[in-house]
DNA sequence: CCTTGATGCTCTAGTCACTAGAGATATTAG
DNA sequence: CTAATATCTCTAGTGACTAGAGCATCAAGG
């Protein structure tokens, strides 16, 4: 049996994200010792990792939640898992392109910048004027965390 | 003088945003009509769409309010503008990298499930096995909201 | 046996950049 | 004048955690 501190360590997740995962039922609600603490079993190591490499690769919880319900029925087919795969393929492939023609347009309005004052300034300029600029706006970019 | 409906009309950006952008100070505290709506004027429309085309590059909120006192400032060195947009081009360019990245991984999952059933699903079993898996698994990976 | 320090518990609140909805008021077109 | 639309404030929710307070438990050393 494993303290929630040597879980998180050997899976590599942190301990409150392991009792965050418990509160939203991606982990089940784990044994207590006597003391009321978390004991976690082999099992559960298994499913935390499964569900951190998931997460790694970009996965939401909503989909993580459908492939462990998935993985629990052995006998059923691998259509569904391919789908959800797929469809994280498919944003991981719409993100990138995204972000590529933003770095473009950072580029362009860099190797603009001779290095004045603010008031010729072309970033300042590029960001305030949307004719000089080249990109596409519409929507919403993929504006993430960070690591 | 424009109500707040056709600013974000004008400038592309949605309505409950302004106000949120009003509320966290990016944008100054508009004039009200004698029945208390706000009035913007072609400065705060310059100013919104400034904001828009910077978080259409991904900039976050705060690098923007940085943007803006620096505009401000006309008689200013570019530098501090030229600085912040390098480091969002930097951000951009490790996002793409990392997504690249996860991008290789699914790919590699997705071509060896051979479509049986989940027992023999190999995107369930990269999924629960870092050792089959090739990404380099540090930090937290690129996770946005997507467009 | 007792202490000490690490680890664990629950709970609340904060992050980012909005978005959604309730219920009331204002403006505008016909 | 009326009806439809727009706007107001306020609260709460999103995703996926993270931080911190204040207390309880546990393992190891003396």
């Amino acid at each position: 049996m494993l303290s929630i501190g040597s879980l998180g360590r050997t899976a590599g997740v942190k301990v409150p994200t392991i009792r965050y995962y418990e509160e939203i039922g991606l982990l089940p609600e784990a044994e207590r010792s006597a003391g009321n603490q978390r004991l976690f079993n082999l099992r559960s190591l298994h499913r935390l990792r499964f569900i951190r490499h998931a997460r790694d690769l970009g996965f939401p919880l909503d989909a993580i939640r459908d492939l462990l319900s998935l993985s629990d029925q052995p006998e059923q087919s691998c259509a569904a898992a391919d789908t959800i795969a797929r469809a994280q393929l498919a944003e991981v492939e719409a993100r990138i392109a995204r972000l590529n023609a933003l770095k473009a347009e950072l580029e362009r309005m860099l190797a603009q910048c001779a290095g004045g004052t603010v008031r010729d300034c072309r970033v300042i300029e590029v960001l305030g004027d949307h004719a000089s600029c080249a990109a596409p706006h519409h929507g919403h970019p993929d504006i993430g965390k960070g690591t």
